[in-house]
RNA sequence: CGGGGCGUAGCGCAGCCCGGUAGCGCGCUUCGUUCGGGACGAAGAGGUCGGAGGUUCGAAUCCUCUCGCCCCGACCA
């Protein structure tokens, strides 16, 4: 038993289970709960305050890039579904029917969207008629729905909140970079605000969207060696806009199909957060992203202590709100120590503690969730010290992730090491490769390992035999097991 | 949708095999003492035992059906 596991007992222990140490995390530290319909999910205020906060950040990432904000009917006709013959047969069999309305059969079957990109097409072909219409800039924040077989919180429900970003453009190339600009979005929000690593790659034919031209991806590597797809952004070609005739007058005269792209990210960063942070005390918060900053817990024993205590707690929190620093004092009639463990296991990553000492030697005591590292800070200083700390623990946080996925990624050269990785060490595999849907099929067989994508980054390679098919390597393939 | 497990107080569980009218821990309420790493005492509140049907004098317990959840597989943000 380690150090820190005394702080909290009833939290299953990470490395024996780490499926069931998410599961309690989440309903313990109050982020969400499961809904009355199975595969549903309810998001509690704390965690829906992480999400808002998430959402806050990347949509202020969106409008940079010139991103506008609108929204979409969440009922979509059948026929519209059936028009990319990719797109449905990869939505198909997780779509959610209205079949009645007003106590009558419908005429035409409604899906609840699994995604947009069929009703968006219906529109930007009425939208866009010469080259002058262009590009088409528009993200949606909404819900979607998607029949899951097997769910869990946060990472795959039935229903779930995201944003889907849909753009349309003149070319392809200007389409790809769109594509490549909105997954550099997304790696931004994940490393600089979630301090969530990724590697941000191309996805094999395999594993692309049902309807895209090419589809990229960030992937992040889960405190059990496990990889999460966290964000990806399809180049959809011109797919969509043959399927639903987004034509354009270009200057040169010539009507042209639109290129057209999507995106998407969803509350699933939000269990790539958890995964990636959290100890066996449970949660850590980013604190770019936390709903509390810091918490105070005020500490007292006498009548008159406390009105000292709760002078300067008051003094502390106007500072606070001042310095634009989301807090929380807590004033429940329970234990400090109590308290520390409460705040400790739903993330808060600094704890100021204001007691009879404190408010004597005008100070308060700053603990932090990271390494509970204890330090003393006059109030004079409080101001400058608490964003520096908060800054400190982003930080950290980051780079003890960096350098956990490092150690957890993997260069082999031969399948029988490969397999040998997959299966007890786990992590990130990096090997050569070359794109061989029949090799990729076989892997997953027998591994259960997939490609999580062929990263951007292909710096260090050198040429050798691909994996498996031992045919001349295009590059490195990034294999992991998945969520 | 296949394989396994589980539905008993808000949460975690025992009781079921061997039928006799429901219990433990935590939490909750009130009062008092406490309070710098999950305090203690006393007194309380809280349950149509997932649902329906059957067997029986009698069902949480046995039988049938059904609904739901969790875990493992196949499908996915």
């Amino acid at each position: 038993m380690s150090q820190q596991d005394k702080f909290v007992e009833d939290i299953t222990d990470k490395d024996d289970d780490f499926s069931k140490w998410y599961n309690e995390v989440v309903r313990k530290a109050e982020l969400a709960d499961y809904g009355p319909v199975r595969g549903t999910m309810i998001i509690r205020p704390y965690g829906y305050a992480l999400w808002e906060n998430i959402q806050k950040r990347l949509d202020a990432r969106f409008k940079e890039v010139g991103i506008e904000n609108a929204y979409f009917p969440l009922l979509i006709p059948k026929s519209f579904l059936e028009r990319e013959a990719e797109h449905v047969e990869g939505f198909a069999p997780e779509v959610a029917w209205v079949t009645r309305g007003g106590g009558e059969e419908l005429e035409e079957p409604l899906a609840i969207r699994p995604t947009s990109e069929t009703i968006i097409g219906n529109a930007y072909a009425k939208w866009v008629q010469s080259y002058r219409d262009l590009p088409i800039l528009i993200n949606l924040w909404n819900n979607v729905m998607r029949w899951e077989k097997r769910t869990t919180l946060f990472l795959r429900t039935s229903e779930f909140l995201w944003q889907e970003g849909h753009t349309a453009h003149r070319t392809l190339e200007e389409a790809e970079e769109r594509t490549l600009q909105m997954l550099e979005v997304y790696r931004q929000l994940a490393e600089e605000d979630l301090a969530m690593p990724v590697v941000t790659g191309q996805k094999t034919e395999q594993e692309k969207f049902a309807g895209a031209l090419r589809t990229y991806s960030i992937e992040a590597l889960m405190g059990d060696g496990k990889a999460l797809q966290a964000g990806t952004s399809h180049n959809l070609g011109s797919n969509f806009a043959r399927s639903f005739d987004i034509m354009f007058l270009d200057s040169d005269g010539q009507r042209k199909y639109c290129s057209t792209t999507s995106w998407g990210a969803s509350t699933r960063l939000i269990g790539g957060l958890i995964m990636t942070h959290g100890d066996n005390a449970g949660l850590i918060m980013p604190p770019k992203v936390a709903p509390i900053q810091v918490v105070i817990v005020p500490i007292w024993r006498k009548v008159e202590e406390k009105a000292k205590v709760a002078e300067a707690v008051e003094r502390i929190g106007q500072m606070l709100k001042g310095a634009d620093i989301r807090f929380k004092a807590d004033w429940r009639e329970e234990t400090p120590g109590w308290k520390y463990n409460e705040w400790e296991m739903r993330g808060v990553p600094i704890r100021l503690e204001v007691g009879p000492r404190d408010v004597q030697n005008n100070s308060a005591m700053l603990v932090r969730r990271d390494n509970r590292a204890k330090e003393p800070v006059p109030l004079e200083i409080l101001l400058t010290r608490l964003p520096e700390m908060l800054n400190e623990i982003q930080q950290a946080l980051f780079e003890r992730a960096l350098k956990f996925r490092e150690e957890k990624t993997t260069e082999v050269d031969n399948y029988e090491d490969f397999k040998q990785v997959i299966a007890e060490k786990r992590g990130f595999v990096k090997v050569r490769w070359t794109e061989d849907r029949a090799a990729e099929l076989a892997i997953k067989e027998e591994t259960k390992a997939t490609i999580r994508n062929i990263p951007l980054d292909q710096s260090g390679f050198t040429p050798g035999p691909a994996l498996y098919t031992g045919k001349p390597a295009t590059g490195y393939a990034l294999f992991a097991r998945a969520y």
